[in-house]
DNA sequence: TGTACATCAGTGAACGCGCGTTCACTGATGTAC
DNA sequence: TGTACATCAGTGAACGCGCGTTCACTGATGTAC
C-alpha cells in the first residue's frame, strides 16, 4: 500500500506505538472488508510495512488483534455517541434523537465496521463483551424520555429493544442492499421513535 | 462427512441430479457457515463424495454455485411463505402476520442461510436478484390490509419498508447475538404489526 | 568519560495447509448398424 | 443378435497462491559500572 514511506524502528520504550498503527490498519481494512474473516494478518501487516512476525510482538494471533481492534472501534464510537447526545442539549428527545442521527451517519462512513460488529460470524466464536454497553446506553435514553413525560411510560426495555431492533434493521438493508433505491434514513428513524417510543411529532420535526 | 456411503456414477442423462446434490450440501454447509465466503468448492464436493473438479461440470466457478444455491433456497422460501399466508385464510392481517410468524421460525433453523441471504458480503460481488420479490410481496400483503380498511390508508411501500427493517432487525439481532437472551420474536413481531402498520390488537391476540 | 552488555523492536526463512482451477484422462452405457 | 463407437459422468494429478504460525536471528539503544 503506502510502500513510499519507509517505516524506521519505533525508539526504546516505544514498542506500543505500533500496536496502534497495526489496530489503525486493521481498522481501516476491516472497515473494506466489512467481514473479519477476510482479514488477513498478513495483509495488515503489509499495510503497515512491517514484517507479518512482528505483530505476534502485540497479539497472541489474528484473532485477538481483530478482538482488539473491534474494541477500540467501539469505544471511539461510544465516546462520539456520547457527545453527539451531549450537544443535542438537555432534551432527552433531541438527545435520543441526536444519538440515533449520529449511528445513521456512522454507518455510512463505516459500513463495513458496522457489519463486522453486528453482522460478522466473529460473534459466534467469542463475546464481544464491549458491545453491551451500546445497547444499555440505548435503553437509558429511552428511559429517559419517559421518565420526562416526553414518551407514554411503558416497559423501557422491550421499548428500547424494538428501537434497536428497527434502527439496526433499517440500516442493515442499506448497507447489505446498496443497489436498491432506499428512502432516507432520517425520516425514517423518526417514524421510528414517533411509532415505536411514542413521542409527539412536534419534538421530531 | 458421510465417506460411508459409496456414491456410484448417475445412470447416463442423469447427470443433473448430482446438480442438485451439490446444490444441497452446499445450502447444508452455508447454514452452518453463516457465511459464503468461508464455502469452499472442495468442501463441497468432500461433503457429496465426489472429485472437487466434478463441480466444474455443473458450475462454471464458486460463486456460480453460490449463486445457484442461494437461488434455490430463496424459491423454496417463498413457495413456504406463499403456503403459511394461504393456509391462514382470508383475513389480511392474518395472512401478513402468518408470514411474518413463518419467517421468524425459519430463521430458527436456517439462521446461517439468513445471515448469507441478506447480510454476507456476496451481495456486494454480485445482485442476488431473486431476493427482490421478497419484498415485493411484502408490500403486497401490507396493501391488502390497507386495502381492506384494516390498517390505515397510508404509503404501503414506507410502511412495508419499516416492517420490513423492524422485522429484518428483530431476526438479525437475534441470531448475530445469540448469548444475549432476548424475549419471543413474535411478541416482538405483533407490536410491530400494532405499531407500524398500525393494524387494531384485537387481530393480533 | 568510556565501554560492556542486557534489553528492546523488529526481521527473514521456513513449515505445512487448503484453496480454486486446469488438464488430460477413464470407463461405463446406450445406440446405430 | 452382436459389436463398434460416440457420448456421458466423473476422476486424479498437478499448478501456483496466500495463509497462520514458529523459529532462530539482528542490530540499535539505553544503562550500569
Amino acid at each position: 500500500m503506502d510502500a513510499g514511506t519507509t517505516r524506521s524502528r519505533n525508539r526504546r520504550g516505544q514498542g506500543e506505538l505500533l500496536r496502534r498503527e497495526i489496530i489503525d490498519a486493521a481498522l481501516r481494512m476491516l472497515n473494506e472488508l466489512g467481514d473479519d474473516e477476510a482479514l488477513s494478518l498478513r495483509a495488515v501487516a503489509r499495510e503497515v510495512g512491517i514484517a507479518a512476525t512482528s505483530v505476534y510482538i502485540h497479539f497472541a494471533d489474528r484473532d485477538e488483534l481483530v478482538f482488539a481492534a473491534l474494541e477500540q472501534c467501539t469505544a471511539d464510537l461510544l465516546r462520539d455517541l456520547e457527545e453527539a447526545e451531549t450537544s443535542a442539549g438537555d432534551d432527552p428527545v433531541r438527545r435520543l434523537r441526536a444519538r440515533l442521527l449520529f449511528l445513521g451517519a456512522w454507518t455510512r462512513d463505516y459500513a463495513g465496521l458496522y457489519k463486522v460488529l453486528h453482522e460478522s460470524t466473529l460473534n459466534r466464536r467469542m463475546h464481544l463483551v464491549f458491545k453491551e454497553e451500546l445497547a444499555v446506553r440505548a435503553k437509558a435514553a429511552v428511559q429517559a424520555c419517559m421518565d420526562a413525560g416526553l414518551a407514554p411510560a411503558d416497559d423501557a426495555a422491550a421499548v428500547a429493544l424494538d428501537l434497536r431492533a428497527a434502527v439496526h434493521g433499517a440500516v442493515s438493508i442499506r448497507i447489505n442492499e446498496p443497489e436498491a433505491e432506499l428512502p432516507p434514513l432520517e425520516a425514517q428513524i423518526d417514524r421510528f421513535l414517533v411509532r415505536l417510543v411514542g413521542v409527539r411529532i412536534e419534538h421530531v420535526f
